[in-house]
DNA sequence: TTGAAAGCGCTAACAT
DNA sequence: ATGTTAGCGCTTTCAA
């Protein structure tokens, strides 16, 4: 209806010029108290809102995030743009969302939308297919402040947060052990993947912690998806030392292998644990329950955005050399029943 | 490092005006097809990307949306938000996204945030809490299109887009009862909200047209949670004629109403069928696989990007009154095996 | 088919 | 502590 009330309006109503409006909007240190406060009564009234873009224009600051996920339908990365929004939201700064539908064009497209949306830096998490990162690197250039999160690059010098995918498979690996297993198989996820390599290698080390063997029949190469798990079960079967135990690289396929086992009737966890990653929901309603290493997507996405801010805004007392900067969170184990041979699931 | 190339560097490489190499950026019908293909080209080699914000504030077009969801991390929210995006970007939007955690006070947070930032549009769903519209009647005041989804209010006249509870609801308890069962519950949400109601309205529909009677203690008022389905199963269990099937407001009302009867060694679905809605991912990997009705979230979001198109761009022909205007999306049943009485699962 | 000129609303030098 | 002035990069009349 009504134009929106401008800086102007406040000035006129008060016989000030718009400039020391602006100052008393932005609590500027050389305007007096009296000033701020009628300036704030009056555009109260007016119900002035400041129009951002008028001010990104002129201050070169957009106070606005770009964002790029795979899906917002895969819970995890709901639950990081969760974080990240929180994050965003107490600092003043608006979050904008795009999704790459793992498309490397479309996080193109998305990078492009972004820099000319104005906004003062991104976050991102890898599309599955990405191998050029020339658009990412086209953001550094420019000097828009850049972080991965979760599907990451390291050799880019782009800082970057995740989870420990090592200690996490790790810790998953030693659990089962300690159940008592002792032929564990593991269903690996694509390799030119870091967090899978990085979960593949954590098994390897758990196992040889205990000195238990590492045997290359016992790690069948999947994709990570239900399928997958239910070929790998099938693999592992057909095997003259079967495994007793699996630690699988994701929930989904852990979930795939548990459908297996079930309709061939092994018994989970007596004649075979199995344990996921990932910690998704369903895990906890499933049975007997998916014990699972959880990857804080919550915790994620704040560290994701406090990096970015400090790229944003650099406090004098920076030390570390910000593209040298990596945040890496503790995984978190849920033991349930689908390891818990010595019945000490949760 | 470089500063951003901008029309005038275009301009000057060419020796024409900047207004020419915004007309030919813009395809604007009156320039000649060598000019804009000259612009172009140099645009290209000079990198140049359109200062989306310099264009936003002369046009008083941003190109930009808002959304605004309960929370990021409740799998439904993020496949409308998939579905809206999809869209969006389609036709040249951006999505600004903002979470209300389900508290007024961040919902009238993010509208302002929105109308800061000049969106051209907004679409919402309501935080459960939300009693007060006045943020919301404040963007009709200022002529900023606004459309509802899912969680809607249908008293302001504000285009919404919902899928047909009552009918869903209907088709769910057709079911059970077409599976044989005859006393049917139903756990019922908070009947403040439409949606919740009209899930209850269609229910007692399907009763009545089959002749069976609709029995007050056969209706447990609940509050979509795991925990309510618990209760609700003890309650049911404890009344002289327990029913023998049930429907459930909510999936997780549905999975705790499960949850109960297994632990009490009651038979999914031969003594105690159950449906529930939403067609949570867990459904069908929990055993029995349950029974749903799918609410379609990624089409919401597309139809309701399209609404709010209509009303960003409004065409000549354009009908009905816009406020008028509302989208049902059908809801698609998903019988499983918790509903299984004549063994006909999925 | 193109140019000239003005201005969207705000902020930041520079002045006083 | 406040005013003056200029301009961010683009689009859009109006004129040629």
């Amino acid at each position: 209806m009504n134009p929106r009330a401008t800086i102007a309006d406040i000035a006129k109503a008060l016989n000030v010029t718009p400039a020391t409006v602006s100052r008393a909007l932005n609590d500027h240190p050389g305007i007096s108290q009296e000033t701020k406060k009628a300036v704030r009564k009056v555009a109260e009234k007016l119900q002035y809102k400041r129009n951002k873009i008028a001010s990104s224009l002129r201050s070169g600051r957009s106070h606005m995030i770009g964002v790029i996920i795979p899906s917002a339908a895969i819970n995890f990365f709901g639950e990081v743009v969760h974080g990240i929004e929180a994050m965003a939201n107490t600092y003043g700064y608006t979050v904008l969302l795009y999704q790459s539908n793992e498309l490397p064009d479309y996080e193109r497209k998305g990078i492009e939308a972004f820099v000319s949306a104005g906004v003062d830096g991104v976050l991102a998490s890898l599309a599955k297919g990405t191998v050029d990162f020339g658009h990412y690197l086209d953001l550094k250039r420019h000097n828009v402040p850049l972080v991965f999160f979760d599907r990451v690059n390291d050799e880019l010098g782009i800082p970057s947060v995740v989870v420990d995918d090592f200690r996490g498979a790790y810790t998953a690996t030693e659990h089962l052990i300690g159940q008592g297993y002792r032929r564990i198989g593991h269903i690996a996820g694509q390799q030119h993947l870091k967090i899978f390599k990085d979960r593949l290698a954590g098994y390897k080390a758990a196992l040889e912690a205990s000195g238990l063997p590492v045997e290359e029949k016992l790690i069948y190469q999947g994709d990570v998806s239900i399928e997958s798990g239910r070929r790998a079960v099938r693999h592992f079967l057909e095997l003259p030392e079967r495994p007793d135990a699996i630690f699988a690289v994701e929930d989904y396929t852990a979930l795939g292998a548990m459908k297996e086992l079930k309709e061939r009737k092994i018994q989970i966890p007596e004649e075979m644990g199995v344990v996921g990653f990932a910690n998704e929901v369903f895990g906890e309603h499933i049975s007997p329950g998916l014990s699972s290493i959880d990857q804080q997507p919550a915790q994620m996405g704040k560290e994701a955005f406090k990096l970015l801010l400090e790229m944003m805004e650099p406090r004098k007392e920076a030390v570390v050399a910000l593209d040298q900067k990596r945040v890496t969170l503790a995984p978190i184990a849920f033991f349930r029943q689908s390891s818990a041979r010595n019945g000490e699931g949760a």
